[in-house]
DNA sequence: GGCAAAACCAGAATAATCTTCTTTTACCGA
DNA sequence: TCGGTAAAAGAAGATTATTCTGGTTTTGCC
């Protein structure tokens, strides 16, 4: 199992395969050379196959980067899904939250890299939409998770707005800086600081 | 005082002013159409100069952009600097960060916006290098400034690398989502909530 | 198996865009 | 005023994205 696994479980069997590959070299030169400064000319050589075959399958540059950011931010949220699937506390919730967020960025640095990367990209181009419903879903569903501890729930400090700016905002900072080499340690070490910070921040 | 002082600032004068206007148009592009998604023609046409003046100032399309993100993000940290300049404790320093954060982007929501979006690009882009040599130096000031607090400073929790996350993630986040239109309340009403919290969460 | 329809793939041709180059013009100090 | 330097214009050239046309393979169905 290497780390396009989450190609074979979006684009499975044979029939996808050039997908796939296609996905995993542009994936690399996205990375490798940034988003503006791939060409298809470079994504095509990296897999040995023709323009058409590319246009074929994803209709144009933004639809390979569309196509590998949402495979990726499906990837992520199901892992979030899993891991809170089974939470019967808000503390336990803003635990599996925050472990589960960094344990992915570890498991996939190449993927997180990228989902920084080009988040902007997708963010103006013709699947803003989609992204924006995926962000709305996604945000609701955390909030009603999070809602529906009861009693518990109230001891939240103030509004919801920011709640969720708490709890994943200081993770997903020093993730970037990690992805960057501007910090050495692996996130997961610090898992307990940042669970346990975060919890005590949202006290009143 | 228009918005676009920081174009004055840093291109002052008579013989700058098609120089500014250009990055005034540019930035607007970039903001409406995306980076990617901007032409040379588009800005052409926006401040109806030639392609030759702006090559003339700029080299390239890289160069337009650098230039913005330089210019934004030197305002951004002078603006910083003011603030931490007269704290006497460390307490005052990181309520003060996380304020002029916050006042700064509510202040340039335009130049926070593009800051956002364009990072990633400058980082992969001919100026790589500036721009980390530029955030290291950022970094290291914000550190001795942080630790050099004496007695106090030693009461902060855990190592260092995690304490600018712990500082700046919440609101970066929220900043974020609130120039995206997620959330509506200004980061500005949330000053006390978010430089409160920061400060919890630093104590062990 | 045989057939039609759809999907798939190749590569040349086209169009959009970036960048360079040459020429002309404006400015400023001596 | 004059000479030199910077500024500006716009045509020409190079690169890159996208389209189009034609052929091949696969699939669904009888």
């Amino acid at each position: 199992m290497n780390q396009f696994h989450i190609l074979e479980k979006r684009f499975p069997g044979r029939r996808a395969a050039l997908k796939r590959d296609i996905l995993e070299q542009a994936l690399y030169c996205f990375i490798e050379l940034g988003v503006e400064a791939t060409t298809i000319e470079a994504i095509k050589a990296r897999c040995e196959t023709s323009v058409g075959a590319i246009y074929h399958h994803f209709g144009n540059k933004q639809g390979i980067l569309s196509a590998l950011f949402f495979a990726a931010q499906d990837d992520q949220r199901q892992h979030l899904d899993r891991e809170l699937a089974n939470t019967n506390s808000l503390r336990e919730a803003v635990y599996s939250v925050i472990c589960s967020y960094l344990d992915w960025v570890v498991a996939n640095p190449e993927w997180a890299r990228f989902l920084y990367q080009a988040r902007s990209a997708v963010a103006k181009g013709p699947f803003q939409e989609e992204l924006k419903d995926r962000n709305a879903k996604g945000f609701r569903e955390l909030k009603a998770k999070l809602l529906g501890f009861g009693n518990e729930s109230n001891s939240i400090v103030q509004p919801f707005e920011i709640v969720i700016s708490l709890i994943v905002g200081p993770s997903e900072n020093y993730c970037k800086a990690w992805l960057a080499g501007r910090v050495q340690t692996s996130p997961r070490d610090y898992r307990e600081e940042f669970a346990e910070s975060a919890w005590r921040s949202l006290q009143r």
